[in-house]
DNA sequence: CGATAATACGGAGAACCTCTCCGCTTGGCT
DNA sequence: AGCCAAGCGGAGAGGTTCTCCGTATTATCG
């Protein structure tokens, strides 16, 4: 635990008076709650609204949507990096294959808030790209390195490959069609290449 | 060749005045620049100008975006249709293959204009739907009765699978990866699920 | 070849959204 | 207490979606 949302330290660039960063965590709250109901193209007026503060408090937190949508998805998605580490004590392979579904549920869970964001170039960053791809590589060189997952893979890939299941497959289509394509794709992830 | 478009029959349901199928036509040629320009977001207001028509006219005839862009879609994917009856000279495994990677390249180069409208449900009824469906049931069992393709994959689930990759690698994205994630996919495609 | 009725057009306009700008308030510091 | 930078909020410009209805056009029939 490294207190990574920083609740204690005093980040460079972020808000120095109270009122701003009351506003802030409002605006965080405000906007997981209404992308929730309404997907990742909800009002940001009405964000603002809930919120209790005016448009140009919000853009001034956060200029893009983007920006808002990714600090949301921060701490949400900071517990798959909790998850990755909790996984380590378990099979390299049992591990990938959790890890991965576990993923997939946050996902197909968000409304597309996920996919939204990470179906655009993972650039760096970007919080919730950065932690994401970092869990992932984290659960795969583990498999790689037990032979429990092919070289040839990068974390880059999975996380595309189970976005792309969570986009095409909505929150509304079958589950079990998600998860049954998922363990195809983690079958072909385990075949070793050399096998052709 | 079956005139699918329907140039030449009357279909019920469709404008019988000469200057209503005359805007019809304009409206799709505009849609399909605008769309390809764009992005599936585009202003349908911008659509109409450039059509030549008010906004009410785009809107009789097209009552949502969905709409236009489906019809839209209609006639590009009827040349994967077409593509899929081509490749039924060759083998069932290359055409399956090629029909695939086919695929993912329309949907990779359409600005999302065949994710967005396939990422939700596949309801039966939008045209597109329907012929991909069919174009990739006749790959696709070609391929299983062959064994080149396990049972217990069926046409939505690699319609999903191609669809999800372009949607996570966008057009933007590295194209190689895009071609390396579906040649992954395929091979878990033609493994025997007895293989435990 | 008119006349008539059904059909389709078009654009004004209501409601909404994004995003900016700037006068006013408020919190932190001395 | 008093100053002043940091922050607030909301009016408003410009764009979008979608509707409604008076007007124009087309097909049809006498």
């Amino acid at each position: 635990m490294q207190t990574v949302g920083g609740r204690t330290s005093v980040e460079p660039g972020h808000p120095r008076r109270a009122d701003a960063l009351r506003n802030r965590e409002r605006l965080l709250v405000a906007a997981r709650e209404t992308f929730a109901e309404e997907g990742p193209d909800a009002s940001l007026n009405e964000i603002a609204r809930r919120a209790g503060v005016g448009p140009g408090t919000l853009y001034r937190h956060f200029p893009t949507r983007r920006a808002l949508q990714s600090a949301v998805l921060a701490d949400r998605i900071d517990r798959l990096r909790e998850r990755a580490d909790e996984l380590a004590a378990t099979s390299p392979a049992e591990a990938l294959t959790a890890w991965l579904h576990a993923f997939l549920a946050h996902a197909r869970s968000d409304h597309g808030l996920t996919g939204s964001l990470l179906s655009e170039p993972l650039e760096p960053g970007f919080d919730c790209h950065e932690i994401i791809r970092k869990a992932a590589t984290l659960v795969l060189t583990r498999a790689q390195q037990a032979g429990a997952a092919r070289p040839d893979v990068s974390a880059d890939d999975l996380i595309r490959l189970v976005v792309g299941i969570a986009l095409s497959a909505g929150p509304d289509a079958d589950p079990g069609q998600a998860a049954r394509l998922l363990d195809l794709v983690l079958e072909a992830v385990r075949t070793s290449p050399a096998l052709e």
